[in-house]
DNA sequence: AAAAAAATTCGACTAAAAGTCGAAAAATTA
DNA sequence: TAATTTTTCGACTTTTAGTCGAATTTTTTT
């Protein structure tokens, strides 16, 4: 009743590593109990199917991805800074794999698009609370606050997932950002500090 | 010399409906083809791999909604509905099973995703020509429109894809376009009658 | 502590599906 | 019509997800 838990947790751990590393598709089965020293029984003791476990490796990762966004939600900040925050924490944290997933997004797309529902579907009640925020300050006018984070969370999704993006890439997000949430010009400008200017990762 | 591609064709039919039909993971060769009468190495000879028989199946899939929209933007009409024909006719037309493909999309994904990111590709090009013509009328105001078509196009997927949209998502939609195309307010809003009042298809 | 019950582990086995290959048949060309 | 090329066939291989009953270990009960 306790190491069945532990185990389990080994077992994500593993999965999400592999799957990340070399994408959904081409992990198998067999890969992960050999890197894990089990037999298949015990593996499909803890786990129903590989799709089950990929739920759950997605699961393990958006709770620390709420994690993360919750503490900069805590945090004092100006809203429009917390917006953008909070928006950036929302991705995994894969340490140095930030490459080998990068190229993965094309090659893993299963996984990079329930995670990114997922992440759509948590993430809008926390930003909702952010953009409440800064209605109150007037620093944002709008209403329908939740589809119009929806939406902002699709575009950020787009924008920082493929990594790819120019300088105009990165004024036009800007503007809709401000836009979408009737923000004054300008407002959200320090966005571009943020990504950092583009030292133009790929071509578009 | 001749046969060949016919049948290539005929696979091709077969490959696209049952994809849609039933999904891409869930089709498998041995199905197709059983319908197609033919055997493996039959099916081998024409197509390197499953992979390729669906990229095969979107590139025809694509070629077909280009040439709608091409249409579309030949045709006259006030640029705002251009536009937003444009971005509609991009999308399959699979007959009557539509509704499969609704709930496919979500046991659909790779081929959902891949389909998509093809279609932004394509897109892209056609509705900035629209665009253009939108602010050489000054009905439209903006610059960088590569990238905010792009946006566009992005929001559009969302918003149509799932089919599940409340009023509230169809006036943020509406306001977003109108405001990423620098357009005056109400532009836009016959979107609301084109899409009709939502009978609320889901929930949410 | 011994017995019983429950939880965990094992790995050989099954099933499904993708992909290979050499040889046969059909169509084209010389 | 002989030679060559294209197309077709299907048995076979390989890979991979998933099953299952039995064995082992751990926990609970008596």
């Amino acid at each position: 009743m306790k190491k069945g838990e532990r185990r389990k947790q080994e077992l994500l751990k593993i999965a999400y590593r592999m799957f990340i590393e070399k994408g959904y598709e081409n992990t198998s089965i067999d890969e992960i109990i050999t890197e894990a020293g089990i037999a298949k029984g015990t593996y499909y003791y803890y786990f129903e199917s590989k799709e089950a476990t990929l739920e759950a490796v997605i699961d393990m990762m958006i709770e620390e991805e709420v994690g993360r966004a919750k503490e900069v939600l805590a945090a004092s900040m100006p809203v429009p800074r917390k917006l953008v925050s909070v928006i950036y924490s929302l991705r995994p944290v894969q340490d140095e794999q930030v490459i080998a997933k990068a190229l993965d997004a094309k090659e893993n797309i299963v996984m990079h698009e329930k995670t990114n529902r997922r992440i759509v579907e948590e993430a809008v009640p926390l930003l909702t609370e952010v953009v409440k925020e800064g209605i109150s300050q007037e620093i944002f006018n709008c209403t329908n606050i939740e589809e119009r984070v929806k939406m902002l969370l699709i575009m950020s999704q787009q924008m920082f997932d493929d990594g790819i993006f120019t300088d105009r890439d990165v004024e036009v997000y800007v503007d809709m950002v401000e836009k979408a949430l009737g923000a004054k010009s300008g407002t959200m400008s320090f966005i571009v500090e943020l990504i950092g200017r583009p030292p133009r990762w790929g071509e578009k």
